[in-house]
DNA sequence: TAAACAGTTGAACGGTTGCTCAACTGTTTG
DNA sequence: CAAACAGTTGAGCAACCGTTCAACTGTTTA
């Protein structure tokens, strides 16, 4: 067994394992961040609430209170909510006086969903 | 006001949304099922540990030893992981004497990472 | 059949997360 | 300018989640 091929094993603390596939894969794996910032991005799908303000939102704009009345949240739950989504480039807002409104920023959202129910309807 | 839009009204404790809005909203939305099978689905995916495990697995079928190596996490970290992977039909296995062997289950995944990669690279 | 290995499982812990509450900013209206 | 409304924010709490650890099952091999 070559050096690194021990190192390689060294890390699962199994010692048969095969170091060519382990060192192959390695290589292959894309770098930390990339998977780190993919799954951050689906962190934002990966709850109900911040999903049913996405269906909301992709019915038509909406200002926070609406969005509030029609999901039966506080203004405050969806407004922390309203943030996140917009950190993460998936909704825009404009003011108009008093109200602030919502809207889907770009069209991935629609496509990501998409895909997802389409699996969903084909488990079973 | 109409009874059912004062109803509207109270569910925020905001007494001057826009009822017409908020009712057709709430009636395009999709059943509570939908949206929380939706959001569990992307829960698998909002999460860096599986989301390496299935760029490693999109590779080439791996067993969980070598999984572990090419990832550096423990065998029972991964099977944990891997199980949750396979209770959402992401990932199928097979066994082969000693080893189990883990494979993508089908080709949603690739899809939707690859429109996450695309959104992502948009985002300025 | 006993030892060695591959993988799974459940409990426990520490960190994260989504909500509530209360206080705040900013806009409009009287 | 003061009151009313729309929305935001930060602290705090409870629930959730991913890891570790140790004990377990199942397969192969000597």
């Amino acid at each position: 067994m070559k050096e690194n091929e021990k190192d390689l094993a060294m890390q699962c603390g199994c010692e048969h394992e095969h170091p060519e596939t382990v060192r192959e894969v390695r290589e292959a794996m894309p770098d930390e961040n990339v998977t780190a910032d993919l799954s951050d991005f689906f962190k934002v799908f990966g709850d109900s609430s911040r999903m049913r303000i996405l269906f909301a939102l992709d019915r038509r704009e909406l200002c926070v209170c609406d969005l509030s009345a029609a999901l039966s949240m506080t203004k405050s739950a969806v407004s922390h909510q309203l943030r996140f989504l917009r950190t993460n480039h998936l909704v825009a807002s404009r003011r108009s006086g008093k109200n602030i409104f919502y809207r889907l920023a770009d069209d991935h959202v629609r496509d990501i969903i998409e895909i997802a129910v389409e699996h969903l309807s084909e488990e079973e």
